[in-house]
DNA sequence: TCTTAAATATGACAAATATCATATTATTAT
DNA sequence: ATAATAATATGATATTTGTCATATTTAAGA
């Protein structure tokens, strides 16, 4: 359903929403020893994310990355379309050029609702509520 | 969402369900020319559908593939097991080990829903069902 | 200003998925 | 029986996604 390197950056991103702040930045390495995420490439995903500001950044010593309060504002979704790109969840599930509500595809009026329903969830749950679900024990976060 | 092969692997078997029978088989080549998908890559496919019996298919001249009516009972999810395999369905969004409902991911309240109702629908509607749905107009499948 | 710690940019390599090709086997019809 | 047709089995190639490595840039602190 999702991409790997989607649930590493969802990972990644809770483990900041959790442990960082302007004054607590994180090394990209910090982070993938904690989520258990091969460094390389989570630096490579963390580093799409800042460039699409959903997270942010600084170089240098003491320097790493943190969500400030705008980033922790943000729905769920702009970080899924970050990383996996605009189009994967708004087509056609057969990749049907005209499939639409006026024309829908044989499968179109089965998955629609389904579909829809998770769109507005994700459209509407920001990161500041799923961590905060987190610190309430609403929800777990495996390290 | 879904792959690519089984996009292509449902445009086949909804194409057999409204033109092929017992005594009308369809060969391969004569699908992907129909629904324009490569015709070596459907070929495995279509293969790979009737080792699981999501198909029917007979060698030799006049041979072919085609559907059953036991073929035609069958739901939606058939399929998509036969090519996806079972488990990417019902895994877990992050992949966690032991996320459940006693002891959700962050994200699994947020998508379970959705998850269920789509599985739902796909475990209820069947091959023929959806064929039908076509020939009244309720849904139209492009070739 | 120099050293150091970190992100950034870039690219190489590996694995998985998608695509293509061909030899073999089975079945029908002549 | 034989020829022709179509699935089946197998494997090769290409593309995408995932993984790893390294040189460069930026900023902090001594």
């Amino acid at each position: 359903m999702f991409s790997n390197s989607l649930k590493y950056a969802i990972k990644a991103v809770l483990y900041l929403a959790q442990h960082s702040c302007e004054k607590q930045k994180i090394s990209a390495k910090h982070i993938s020893e904690s989520i258990l995420v091969p460094h390389a490439y989570l630096a490579k995903l963390l580093q799409e994310l800042a460039r699409h500001n959903i997270i942010s950044s600084s170089k240098g010593p003491k320097g790493g990355f943190y969500l400030n309060q705008e980033n922790r504002q943000q729905p769920l979704i702009n970080l899924i379309r970050a990383i996996d790109g605009q189009q994967k969840l708004s087509t056609c599930v057969l990749s049907l050029k005209d499939c639409d509500e006026k024309r829908p595809c044989p499968l179109h009026n089965l998955v629609a609702p389904s579909k829809k329903n998770l769109m507005d969830s994700l459209e509407h749950k920001t990161l500041a509520e799923i961590s905060s679900e987190i610190e309430k024990g609403i929800s777990f976060f495996p390290l």
